[in-house]
DNA sequence: CCCGCTGTGATTTTT
DNA sequence: TCACAGCGGG
């Protein structure tokens, strides 16, 4: 073992080595919190706690491997592999393809990601509603993902559109064998609410629970934590949670910060331990992310420290206008970057929105500073991605409609859209999957010789495939290999490129997809269920590496920045309007948003720099800005203000001191 | 099937 | 203003 408690400050050694009943380790910006996190299991598994016995969920794949990764290096990496350390979603998959059944639907469920819940919902409107009802997809969407989130599995009012629309994408999604995100959850907690036996195995086979990112929990999440770790004889749970209320940032997306205030109400009489000591930041930086938070009403008091001393001053710049704020940002990181010795990717650049990366890429594109924007269009969205994975949902689960409309004429053969309209419609009036459908007797009165006889091929095809993956120790990357093969896609995408060139591309990708199979099969033994349902609970991955692989500047949302750190800061636009941002007034989020500023304040590791500007593009015109109600709560001891403006203003043989200034001016003006 | 026109709407996005 | 989605025409 290669652990050091010793290594440990004196409350993080308190939450590592307090490992029966419920913890809440209320863990600050910076303060340690994975160390503490994977020593505390280390340390659990130095007292010959059976490996088996551990589970610590977490929000994302990234964070999930991380740790995973850490304990690895802790441990015996054999006893490590044993301990199960899963995102929510991840963990609500395992539960129900065992027990699924017990719900009404069948195990080989397909998971819906966004964009097929999207278009599943999009023809349930288009369908439902009566002629001058409109219901915004979207906003559907995301209500529907509200509802699911508070617990409700049955629609709250099927008279509106909405209740009726949820109603049937519900009882769609039943049909067609498949669950969504939300359904993950809802169904998890729904099968160990519901059916003790299933509930008590997975107590019994998790007797010590850890969740990371607690603050970021949703009802249904507590719901499941509460389920898994609470004992039936009343003894106290074992259930460690870490969090920090002052970063939960996620309330829009369901996130409950009252899990984490009020953690003594679910889980009574905690041992509770603040880490507030910060290995992060200077305390000119902690300082000023104390002051801004300390006014939000609900929280739990904390005073992050840390022993690096004061370092320099936050800067505050008031800039004229956005263009003026992108150009000082850009030529400041091309003078620092060669004047202090600093690489590109110690930068980042901090905004609350997308929109606001615009003028910047624009500006660090003109003087050649290379930089990383995170987000963007996902690998997973490619159309060819999509497809290929469709052929491989469709082999598992036929009467996964979705998959198979993506692929019942891609590559064309034969099925018309009109014989596909008729077998789609006998699938509604028969209430069955379209795959069923298409091998009605009655179906085939109603198309032409041709079209039924393209239909025969095809259901022949992926029955056939179906049977050969269903085989015993058949070899699954090979079948899948050749299911492409056979499927003619190769050749449909040669065809319908425009140019050899972006044939290829997409070509690779397919490959990709395919030897993504191959390499998740080598630490896997799910198969090609496994893989798929990887593959829908996570949308990065590929491309995680690429922006790994490119440095620069980091440009990112604030929401985004939670958890990275970075040597030097810029943060963007903090204005009336934008940060606070206006529709959180309406919404009363304020709160929300100031912790979102504190996050981007505690990502600086050594120097801060907040700007703001007068004048800003908005919807086509030049608009007058305030500065952002949040500048006033901060400490004015650690900070100071510079006028873009008047430093431009201020002529080249004005009286300067060999001071910052003078070189910044130097830089602007070159 | 693809392109261009028009209308609309414009935070944040762990799975 | 600008981006993008949806639709209609060639």
């Amino acid at each position: 073992m290669s652990f050091r408690l010793f290594d440990l400050n004196d409350p993080q050694r308190h939450a590592a080595t307090t490992i029966e009943g419920p913890l809440l380790i209320l863990a600050g910006a910076g303060t340690g919190k994975t160390r503490v996190i994977t020593v505390r299991i280390a340390y659990m598994l130095a007292q010959k706690i059976d490996p088996n016995s551990i589970l610590a969920v977490t929000f994302t794949n990234k964070a999930a491997n991380e740790m995973r990764e850490r304990l690895a290096g802790m441990v015996d990496p054999e006893v490590a592999k044993k301990v199960t350390m899963s995102t929510f979603h991840d963990l609500c998959v395992r539960i129900l393809r065992t027990d699924i059944e017990k719900l009404g639907y069948k195990k080989n469920f397909t998971i819906y990601d966004e964009g097929e819940q999207s278009g599943l919902i999009k023809k349930i409107i288009t369908k439902t509603a009566a002629i001058g009802e409109k219901l915004e997809p979207n906003l559907a969407k995301s209500l529907i993902s509200k509802a699911k989130n508070n617990g409700w599995s049955a629609p709250q009012d099927e008279k509106t559109l909405l209740g009726s629309v949820f109603a049937r994408y519900q009882a769609a999604l039943k049909q067609l064998n498949a669950v969504d995100f939300d359904d993950l959850l809802l169904l998890g907690v729904k099968l160990l609410a519901e059916h003790p036996d299933v509930r008590e195995r997975w107590r019994n086979r998790f007797r010590y629970i850890m969740v990371d990112e607690f603050q970021d929990t949703n009802r249904l999440q507590l719901e499941m934590v509460s389920y898994l770790a609470n004992r039936e004889d009343g003894t106290s749970p074992n259930v460690a949670v870490v969090g920090d209320d002052d970063q939960s940032i996620y309330g829009w997306r369901g996130a409950e910060v009252s899990n984490i205030l009020e953690f003594e109400q679910h889980f009574p009489n905690p041992t509770v331990v603040k880490l507030e000591q910060n290995y992060r930041s200077t305390n000119a930086i902690l300082n000023t992310a104390n002051a801004l938070i300390k006014n939000n009403p609900r929280r739990r008091p904390k005073k992050l420290w840390s022993g690096k001393g004061d370092g320099d001053k936050i800067r505050l710049v008031q800039a004229p206008d956005d263009r003026q704020e992108a150009e000082f940002i850009a030529n400041e990181i091309a003078r620092r970057k060669t004047g202090e010795t600093l690489q590109f990717e110690h930068f980042a650049i901090l905004f609350r929105m997308n929109a606001q990366s615009r003028l910047l890429e624009e500006a660090l594109r003109e003087r050649q500073i290379p930089y990383k924007i995170v987000g963007g269009k996902s690998f997973f969205d490619r159309r060819e991605v999509k497809d290929v994975l469709a052929y491989a949902a469709c082999t598992l689960n036929a009467d996964d409609d979705v998959s198979l409309l993506r692929i019942i004429n891609t590559p064309p053969r034969g099925i018309s859209d009109n014989t596909v309209e008729r077998a789609l419609e006998l699938s509604i009036k028969r209430k069955c999957s379209l795959f069923q459908a298409l091998q009605l007797p009655e179906l085939r009165k109603t198309v032409t010789p041709r079209a039924a006889q393209a239909i025969t091929h095809f259901v022949g095809q992926l029955d056939h495939w179906e049977t050969k993956l269903n085989e015993p120790l058949v070899d699954q990357v090979a079948l899948f290999r050749r299911i492409i093969n056979e499927s003619g896609y190769y050749e449909d995408l040669r065809r319908s490129c425009k140019t050899p060139d972006e044939a290829l591309k997409r070509e690779s990708s397919v490959r990709d997809v395919i030897e993504g199979f191959e390499r998740f099969s080598q630490h896997s033994s799910e198969g090609l269920r496994g893989y798929l349902d990887a593959m829908a609970l996570r949308q990065e991955n590929e491309d995680d590496k690429d922006k790994e692989q490119g440095n620069g500047v980091m440009l990112i949302t604030l929401h985004a920045s939670k958890g990275l750190e970075f040597p030097h800061c810029y943060l963007v636009g903090l204005e009336e309007g934008i940060l606070p941002h206006d529709r959180s007034k309406l919404e009363g989020t304020l709160d929300e948003e100031r912790r979102l500023l504190y996050v981007g304040i505690t990502r600086a590791q050594k120097t801060l720099t907040m700007t703001y500007c007068f004048n800003r593009f908005r919807y086509g015109g030049v608009v007058p800005c305030n500065p952002s109600s949040f500048l006033k709560e901060l400490d004015p001891e650690h900070i100071e203000t510079i006028d873009l403006k008047k430093m431009l203003n201020t002529p080249v043989e004005a009286p300067a001191a060999k001071s910052r200034f003078a070189a910044m001016r130097a830089a602007l003006e070159k």
